[in-house]
DNA sequence: TTTAAAAAATGAACCGGTTCAAAATTCTCG
DNA sequence: CGAGAATTTTGAACCGGTTCATTTTTTAAA
């Protein structure tokens, strides 16, 4: 409106367009815009000057084409409204930013049908690579054998085996660590709310502590209760609540995840019991909310920062050099975060 | 490993590959991919055979250079941590998977430079057009004015003017929502947190509130207690309860938005008070937390489906006719959902 | 002033698809 | 069987940048 826009309104203004204003060939064009010290400063002004006269914008598609690496990288997690993936999209795209990147955020919705539209998509989106959080959890079928061309792909908090790149957080670890924290405070019946059978990662941090428990010459069958759910939010922790409050009230309670953490708690609190004066409540992955809760929660630390940093670089790097990549597995150690939750003593704020 | 991949591992296999082994031109199978119909059965047999051997992927990009428009739409988001923007996203990301479109999501981090590096960035890319909720938030200059190139635009959550296409709910009409049902349940002095000054949407929502105060023939230097806070966390929430709790204690408190008023429940209930006994409480956003809270909160409810599926639809729109395309502007009304951090009498569930 | 070397600019070919006018093939029917 | 119509197939040109061998200009040295 105010810009009269001189020349061209219809079609955006191409190189070619520039190198006719500013009276130069086209490959003097591209050499200003990406080799600018191999052009004489006096031609370099005339050339800018006619960019920014056309409002050029270079194509970055057309770039992409002849070779330049795309400079947009794939993310695809199950669930994009979950805190835990929310904060690690964060760091990523924080990472993947310092090296002039950008990130392509895909929805699976844990459906593995959508995951492999959504690689195909990106497949023929030429992105620089996929970062991976799988909504399939088949042990036995590697179901990213065939991923479509060549895709470089690093799997997200799934350890995928050694055909792929992989960061994941060592989630029986994490299981144990819970439990080990709840033994030590003198807790005996312990229940585990662990999220939907069939979901590697809960079915590893039930896994972890059923360990604890043994390893602590206890009986899993008498001191541990185990509760599945049918999803993995705030909701579904609350019916677990009430099921739990059905029989003999265990005095802990160890959470597949935070969220359901949140519901027991209000489970509890609607059933008259205090945390953690009556049983005691420990959640897993430590997402923001887990520190500010009313009471604030103990939980499992997934290094989120380190897992979104490395996979990010990993990619980034296994996208650099093509060929003589070996894949690399890393897992992470968990860490716990001890809060009120669990133990009065601790400090208000951490 | 278990496909021997035949011919080229070097790079991927291109349209004139398929061509040469289907032995056909280049035009029909592009044909055969587009417009199936018009190629006869065993010719597409024949080259769809080949694409399978090859593991073809049509390049998007190339497609895209030749004229078709692109599959992908931006959203740009001031936090992309805020459930706020990640609920919308989602919606968005729903949306716009109906029309075959993908998102791609970035986070300006509220910072201007930030913002128009990613628009540069977008634009370069070519996407079909951009979803923005903007960090520019100045009245008076028109910030969105040169975009690069003829991007097509639609604010969201944001009404920037006649000049651009948005998508917003009234925050005026929220806040006096709020203090309406404040007024109406008897509170006298009401306090109103509204993040920091300088967020727009902010300054709506306390504006709203002062014109319910005089709607209601009180005076807002009396009946009002407005205090702003630098962030739009729960910490910053929490500071601000205990600032209120220093001077006269307010009977009912006002948040900006739902993270805000969860920070307050903490400082009121640190401070031995209840919710909302001694002081009630309303939010705004009414995101999923809000009403799986402790004691579930009020909140004015920005109509994030609507914004979402409007938006995404509007842009589809705006962009499929680039000319001849007039700016348009819809302001969605809030709506306010009682629960008990106001109303002891509100169901449980909701 | 001449000449060799360095610096700058050129422009056709190319990337990998799509398009479309023209050519080739198949079908219809007198 | 042959003409005309309908259906398929073809392939060169194009989209908008980049590349790089070549040409042109400038600079430095003799």
């Amino acid at each position: 409106m105010s810009t009269p826009d001189t020349a061209t309104s219809k079609s955006p203004a191409g190189i070619r367009d520039v190198a006719a204003l500013a009276q130069v060939s086209t490959g003097t064009v591209s050499n200003t815009i990406n080799r600018p010290d191999t052009v004489h400063p006096r031609t370099r002004a005339a050339v800018e000057k006619a960019i920014a006269e056309l409002g050029f914008v270079p194509n970055q598609q057309a770039r992409v084409l002849t070779g330049a690496s795309s400079n947009v990288i794939g993310l695809v997690v199950l669930d994009i409204e979950s805190p835990f993936y929310m904060e690690a999209a964060h760091v990523i795209e924080r990472t993947v930013r310092e090296s002039g990147h950008v990130v392509m955020l895909c929805n699976s919705e844990g459906d593995t049908t959508r995951e492999s539209g959504l690689l195909a998509m990106l497949a023929a989106q030429r992105v620089r690579g996929v970062l991976l959080a799988p909504a399939s959890l088949d042990e036995d079928a590697d179901p990213y054998k065939d991923l479509p061309g060549d895709l470089p792909v690093v799997l997200l908090d799934y350890n995928g085996g050694p055909e792929h790149c992989s960061i994941s957080v060592d989630n029986v670890a994490g299981g144990r660590l819970a439990i080990e924290h709840l033994l030590q405070l003198g807790h005996t019946r312990i229940a585990v709310v662990g999220g939907p059978t069939g979901l590697r990662q809960f079915a590893d941090r039930a896994q972890g502590a059923r360990e604890a428990i043994i390893a602590a010459g206890m009986d899993p069958e008498v001191s541990l209760i185990e509760v599945s759910t049918s999803g993995i939010g705030i909701q579904d922790g609350r019916r677990a609540a009430e099921l739990l409050l059905e029989g003999d009230s265990p005095d802990a309670v160890f959470c597949g995840n935070d969220m359901l953490a949140f519901g027991v708690y209000r489970g509890l609190i609607d059933a008259g019991l205090s945390v953690p004066e009556d049983v005691a409540l420990v959640g897993y992955d430590d997402i923001d909310f887990a520190r500010d809760w009313v009471v604030p929660l103990t939980s499992v630390r997934q290094p989120i920062d380190k897992l979104g940093t490395r996979a990010a670089r990993l990619l980034i790097e296994h996208s650099a050099r093509e060929d003589s990549h070996t894949h690399r597995q890393e897992v992470l150690p968990p860490e716990l975060v001890v809060r009120r939750s669990t133990d009065l003593r601790a400090p208000a704020q951490h």
